[in-house]
DNA sequence: AGATGTGGGGTTTTT
DNA sequence: CCCCACATCT
């Protein structure tokens, strides 16, 4: 086929074969993006249609690129292919058909902030503090469960103690909340549609037909329902193509289970599987590191991942006195290497485990003169302000939208407080309306003041009036409009502080957001735009173009590609970070993400771990990373410390802090020295000479026997004298808290 | 009702 | 360190 001939002999056949069952096993930079371009492309030059192609990917960014490439191989009729994340795509099909499912088309998508304010409101009508139940621990049952495909009911007969008996309760109260605000969460997306196609078959039937073949990329990253999905659109055809990579699971956190990879060949008996082992991405120093790492995880598909390319420079690994000083390290070698080599910024990726780590990176860029980008972080839809005259849109396009009302109700204020809405809502309940049915009948009732009544009233007929002017003004310009009618940019405006002033911009930004919709969307509605900012992505506002550092998290780094890619914060604690319980599994999981991180870089790469670390407001002294020792060796050169910035321990908040030596740990292999090596998490000033135990020399990383839990290994430690503290996990129970006074740890380490 | 202050608690990654 | 819930004041 003609568009075939610059693919390798494995890719090319990966993309020829059309018919049935294909899982592609794709190792990082081995081309797998090419290869499912080319496959479409050749699909489209075989006569399939482009309506009959269902392109599943990651973001939405994934999907455009992936359209674009083969709209330059093949033409426009590319446009026309059904390609989106998971989400998008089945909003999309819930759209047309939610009606049969009892939900009005208008239906708000409620984000994970909506999702854990309707937990609250649930909690608080079964009478239960955050306190007792904490709402992000039901949170993420609901969708542990909802990814499950457990039903409230089922969830209660599975209940195995107190708290599962309250999270099945809430849940159900949660389903029926969010049912009657015309809303569905994330999980309701994947979920609604199963059951929509379960109850209608010959809905299913329909879109069977309509998606011939079905792509899916970054397989190893689909959960139970994203799985069953596609196993039912993919029934009656079995044109399907997987893609993904094992090694690079990630996202076990939010149900993705990584046996769907594993089981595909089992799953389809048809299929066949390609692999590609090719990396053209990166250097042999850099492929070899990440083939070391992840030869420690036992669970995953065999395979060896082999380069053309140069050997490539050594990896470096720097060590920093603390967050500060990681940061201007990296600030300078990004300086030389420009210097030295000529590299613009934007070949320049900082990754790291968490968000909070961006701020320390961010003020040595700064600091240092270096223009940075930051991917995700505090996302812009989530801003407080923007948030706001969102919801008032959600709220004009659906009125049953109980999260958005008590939103925007009294912002701006209109002396519409917690009480009244207390007794509308109670009066919703009684009468088995909506809060807004309730709201408008607000005047029955006798509870609330005539002053109350009147600013309810004028509440009302706002939205009916953006309702009303829906019909004939344009989304911007009703957008527009309702923003000047609630007069927040002019109280922003007076307001003058800087952060006011940012508000303000942001709202003019998203005023922007809403026109730059309509020009790009010929029938853009205000549904849609509204439905595009509920399923946006962090990467998918990444702004590209600029010659810029980019700064992100691992997780947003995945499926992009750096020449120079620095990895920071390699300490144990940080990355692998400890969670409530460190098993195997999550260790493997952590493993993963860092095998992606380092198979990010091109050219060269950097690591990087700090003596001392600001973490939750104390000071710690973590160990290096597990995963830096897991390197091969001789790829690693240690930079010596420059120390760029002083250290900040003398004049910490706590005061007592001891000074750090930073040769301390390489004069004191062993068990010798009288005083003890680094770690406190809740104070500075740390002396376990008073212990009653002979000689003990515990630090952090350590391993330790206790004579009941067995074998465990330190995490963090605290308190002096006879309130020093361990936390230490065991091999055995998992994570444990001991006074070291009792403990009687034996160290084997 | 609403603003302002303080105390306590949690703390990852994201569609 | 930051956010949230609660309490107290205006």
């Amino acid at each position: 086929m003609s568009v075939l001939h610059s693919l390798n002999p494995v890719q090319r056949s990966a993309a020829e074969i059309l018919e049935g069952p294909v899982m592609i096993v794709a190792g990082a930079g081995s081309g797998k993006t090419r290869v499912l371009t080319f496959r479409i492309a050749h699909l489209l030059e075989s006569g399939v249609k482009p309506y009959e192609i269902l392109a599943l990917t990651f973001t939405n960014k994934a999907a455009k690129e992936m359209k674009e490439r083969i709209t330059a191989l093949v033409g426009t009729q590319a446009l026309s292919i059904w390609a989106g994340t998971f989400h998008s795509v089945f909003a999309r099909i819930l759209r047309q058909e939610c009606e049969a499912l009892g939900y009005m088309r208008s239906f708000s998508i409620y984000d994970s902030d909506d999702s854990q304010n309707v937990i609250k409101s649930v909690l608080h009508s079964l009478s239960l503090s955050a306190q007792q139940v904490a709402p992000r621990a039901v949170q993420s049952r609901i969708s542990g469960a909802k990814n499950q495909l457990i039903t409230p009911r089922q969830y209660d007969a599975l209940a195995k103690d107190f708290f599962e008996q309250h999270v099945a309760k809430i849940y159900q109260e949660y389903q029926l909340k969010l049912f009657k605000s015309n809303a569905m969460d994330f999980d309701d997306l994947l979920i609604k549609p199963i059951d929509l196609f379960q109850r209608f078959p010959r809905v299913l039937e329909k879109y069977q037909y309509r998606f011939k073949y079905i792509l899916v990329d970054e397989y190893q990253d689909t959960n139970h329902a994203q799985y069953v999905l596609i196993k039912m659109l993919a029934d009656r055809f079995k044109n399907i193509c997987v893609v993904g990579d094992d090694a690079q699971s990630i996202y076990a956190f939010r149900g993705a289970d990584i046996r769907n990879i594993l089981d595909f060949e089992r799953d389809y008996p048809q299929s066949r599987t390609f692999r590609l082992e090719q990396n053209y991405r990166s250097t042999k120093t850099i492929l070899a590191a990440a083939d070391s790492v992840i030869k420690n995880n036992k669970q995953q598909i065999p395979k060896t991942l082999w380069t053309d390319n140069a050997q490539g420079d050594t990896i470096v690994l720097n060590e920093a006195e603390d967050d500060k000083d990681e940061g201007l390290t990296i600030a300078h070698q990004i300086q030389d290497l420009c210097a030295k080599e000529k590299l613009d910024l934007k070949n320049f990726a900082l990754l790291y485990r968490t968000n909070a780590q961006s701020r320390s990176l961010e003020d040595a860029l700064r600091r240092t003169g270096l223009t940075y980008v930051i991917v995700g972080g505090v996302e812009f839809y989530k801003r407080k302000e923007i948030k706001d005259v969102i919801a008032y849109l959600r709220l004009i396009v659906n009125p049953s939208d109980e999260e958005c009302l008590k939103r925007v109700i009294n912002y701006p204020t209109r002396g519409i407080g917690d009480t009244t809405i207390d007794k509308i809502q109670a009066f919703a309940g009684q009468e088995n309306i909506t809060l807004f049915e309730a709201l408008l009948r607000s005047g029955e009732l006798t509870t609330i003041s005539e002053r109350t009544k009147n600013a309810l009233r004028a509440f009302s007929t706002f939205i009916m009036k953006y309702k009303d002017l829906q019909q004939t003004l344009s989304p911007n310009e009703l957008a527009r409009s309702m923003v000047d009618d609630l007069g927040i940019l002019k109280a922003y405006k007076e307001e003058g502080t800087p952060e006011s002033l940012a508000r303000w911009e942001n709202i003019q930004e998203t005023l922007s957001a809403i026109s730059e919709y309509m020009a790009q969307n010929d029938n853009g509605t205000l549904e849609g735009f509204l439905e595009e900012v509920a399923l946006i992505s962090a990467v998918d506002l990444a702004p590209d173009q600029r010659n810029a550092v980019t700064l992100m998290t691992i997780h947003a780094a995945k499926g992009l590609e750096f020449p120079v890619v620095f990895v920071t914060g390699m300490e144990e604690g940080l990355f692998p970070l400890y969670q409530i319980t460190p098993e195997t599994q999550a260790l493997e999981e952590e493993r993963r993400l860092f095998y992606v991180a380092l198979t990010r870089a091109k050219q060269r790469l950097f690591l990087s771990h700090a003596r001392i670390r600001y973490r939750f407001g104390d000071v710690t002294y973590p160990v290096v990373s597990r995963f830096v020792e897991e390197i091969d060796a001789a790829l690693i050169e240690r930079n010596a410390p420059r120390h760029y910035a002083p250290s900040r321990t003398q004049t910490d908040a706590g005061g007592g802090a001891r000074r750090y030596d930073p040769y301390e740990r390489k004069k004191k292999p062993a068990l010798e020295t009288k005083k003890p090596a680094q770690s406190a998490f809740d104070d500075g000033d740390v002396d376990y000479a008073s212990q009653s135990q002979e000689d003990m020399q515990l630090r952090v990383g350590a391993v330790v026997e206790h004579e009941v839990f067995g074998t465990g290994k330190i995490m963090q430690l605290a308190g002096r004298g006879d309130d020093a503290k361990a936390l230490v996990y065991f091999n055995s129970v998992g994570k444990k808290q001991l006074m070291l006074k009792f403990a009687r740890l034996r160290i084997t380490s």
